[in-house]
DNA sequence: TTTGAATGCGTGCGCACGCACATTTCTACT
DNA sequence: AGTAGAAATGTGCGTGCGCACGCATTCAAA
């Protein structure tokens, strides 16, 4: 039972180290944009006010919380965002999406969109997707934050060392 | 449409970057052993004879060709594999699984296989598992091998220059 | 046999990533 | 008001990872 109970794990990681390098290497390719930029730049586009604070970044972008500040630095070096101070709390610090940040990321949708879409979605049926990302989200919700198992064992407790 | 086409695919880029971290540190503070090289000691144990070239061990883990070299160096000095050469093909090198390989594999796997359980597959039905190994198997076998697009565009190959 | 291409492998190097720690600021409680 | 703890962020550092390259070996063709 193992076997089959783990096929859908396994595929989950062949196909994630598989497709990412192709997809962030076309994206690159036509539009000099790492994925993880684009991920930046599509949460900040879908925010309000084009303004989210590091943390919520961290948070909803797939990248790490420490390193957003040094994505967000990249960007700004950029032009395609800018830092500022939050008046009201002045530890948190925004990223806010410029003109030249939105134009260049509603240029890469469609890059990546369509990679998604040759790569992935066409490779199955729309009930299929539809169950991928429905099954996906409820493990999504169920996952324990930060990458915790601070105490003892994972499985046992195993106190005594 | 592009909201749920692209929703299957963001989900699994989520769940991939939440739960193989948990996964990892449930491994590593149970049996010391990285992901990674759970994973070499996988297939080698799953190989004829627990013994693969370097080249089949980066095509069937997932490890990237390159870094193999220096997992199984890692591997070898844990005593965990050991390093042979081929006498029909003096290029190759092959990695076999010793006996402690094969016995902390053996202990690993029950710790891997619960992590899975717990945080992936009780999370969904059977039903939507098999529905999940079956789609992204089909992306798999259509992914294009190596990260390529190394010619001009990201489309279309076009073969005439 | 000789020669050029192809294959399999290992290594120097740079990049991305996350952790532990320090810093600044806010909040709660006395 | 004053103080201890928490929250949000930034940074030095070590590590994992893949690419470009070079070396050894094998294969194919002349």
């Amino acid at each position: 039972m193992s076997d089959t109970d783990v096929a859908a794990w396994a595929t989950l990681l062949r196909v994630h180290a598989a497709l990412v390098p192709v997809l962030d290497r076309e994206l690159q390719a036509a539009c000099a944009l790492p994925l993880t930029w684009y991920d930046v730049l599509l949460e900040l586009n879908y925010a309000p006010d084009c303004r989210l604070s590091m943390g919520e970044l961290g948070q909803k972008a797939v990248v790490s919380r420490t390193r957003v500040s040094r994505v967000v630095d990249a960007l700004a070096a950029a032009g395609l965002v800018t830092r500022e101070s939050n008046p009201d709390d002045r530890r948190s610090a925004y990223a806010t999406l410029t003109d030249a940040g939105r134009e260049r990321f509603r240029a890469a949708a469609p890059i990546y969109l369509d990679g998604i879409r040759r790569h992935f979605t066409d490779r199955m049926t729309a009930g299929e997707s539809r169950t991928i990302a429905g099954a996906l989200a409820k493990v999504l919700a169920a996952v324990p934050p930060g990458g915790a198992v601070p105490p003892g064992g994972a499985v046992p407790p195993a106190v005594t060392g």
